[in-house]
DNA sequence: TGTACATCAGTGAACGCGCGTTCACTGATGTAC
DNA sequence: TGTACATCAGTGAACGCGCGTTCACTGATGTAC
């Protein structure tokens, strides 16, 4: 059959967001192509009309859903605290599916193509503008506390989801939590003397 | 032929380690037996009079390897400044086949076995107690320091070796690594009523 | 002391299965003449 | 206006390959009599 104007758009877009839940939730290793596709409703072979390899459906993945993640930040004009915050609740530990790509997979995308990696660095750096941005101090200072608070929210949620102890898994929710929020809070660190001694 | 004594035992242990590095390389789902038994210098069916299955091995490798740490952690008596140190060091970030099994897998490990999940918890749980013993407060305030640093490092170190650019995997490293050192500092955070307000 | 048997770490071929990818084909519609 | 052909999203079978796992077997040594 031929298809209406704009169909196979449609389609592309339906696989995207079909694959980025089964990432998510399994794994980039953990799904095959046969399994979106049989999930999207189509078979095997059309799979090539719209993405050169599984690789590349990854990277288009990765970019399409921060992307999403960076537009629903900008268009709500979300503050960072709020961000975090809804980073870093009992909601977004649960729902795996629908929450941050990075979070789910980022131990996993170390080891994929340059392509997929350079899709994260782009989407990062500019995670950590956006939060740098509405912090005070030095340049240097603003994006420092931005990448502590990405790297810390990714580093407890992963945690938390991990744990099979809910009361420890609640307990690094809400002290990343804390952390970041005293990290954002604006307040100069109380010792930066004695940082700078152990330096790398 | 016939084995020495504690032949077996010996090659058990060469089996951990030489999975533990394919793992934390490649991956848990990147490796197959068959690989690690040829680079053992073994062949596939000895595989299974070691372990009951893979799931078995990883749940043994991450423990182990988990143990390895803590036991230099604890034979060094090496402050918890130092450790952090080292964990958000370059050499760390290069030398991922050596390096921490959790920011090599984490990601992979919140989608495996429970009783890998369980080892992950238990290690965890001490790891935190270690740092927390070497800090100041209440046991409240010593836990969240103790849980926020090393989620910050987990985050960090991941995000360093996922990233493209080597500026910007620096500033991550050294970011978290001024970030992790004020937390740990011991002076009380600048406005602790600020962050109670939002509380998850 | 000599012989028969038990032990057991490791061998290597085979099992069914799902993987990523390829490709000849379908069939409804758009377009050219 | 009617007909022949081009287009192209999607079909579905097949490709070689590596996966985790099983199992009958090997062969050097230890042990019992």
């Amino acid at each position: 059959m031929r298809y209406d104007k704009g169909h196979k758009d449609e389609t592309h877009r339906h696989l995207l967001d079909v694959a980025a839940k089964q990432f998510l939730k399994n794994g980039i290793d953990g799904v095959g192509i046969a399994t979106i596709m049989k999930e999207a409703g189509l078979t095997n072979g059309a799979f090539y009309a719209h993405f050169k390899s599984k690789n590349a459906l990854v990277a288009e993945v990765l970019d399409d859903a921060l992307e999403q993640r960076e537009k629903q930040f900008l268009k709500g004009s979300i503050k960072a605290t709020d961000y975090v915050r809804l980073y870093l609740s009992p909601t977004h530990r649960s729902d795996v599916e629908c929450g941050c790509p990075i979070a789910a997979l980022l131990s996993e995308l170390v080891r994929h193509s340059k392509a997929t990696r350079q899709v994260f660095t782009k989407r990062t750096e500019r995670a950590a503008e956006l939060i740098a941005s509405q912090l005070e101090g030095s340049e240097h200072e603003r994006n420092r506390i931005a990448m502590s608070v990405i790297a810390i929210s990714i580093g407890a949620l992963q945690m938390s989801r991990a744990v099979t102890n809910a009361k420890l898994s609640d307990e690094i929710l809400s002290g990343a939590y804390e952390t970041a929020m005293s990290l954002v809070s604006g307040k100069p660190r109380p010792e930066p003397s004695a940082v700078k001694n152990g330096e790398i």
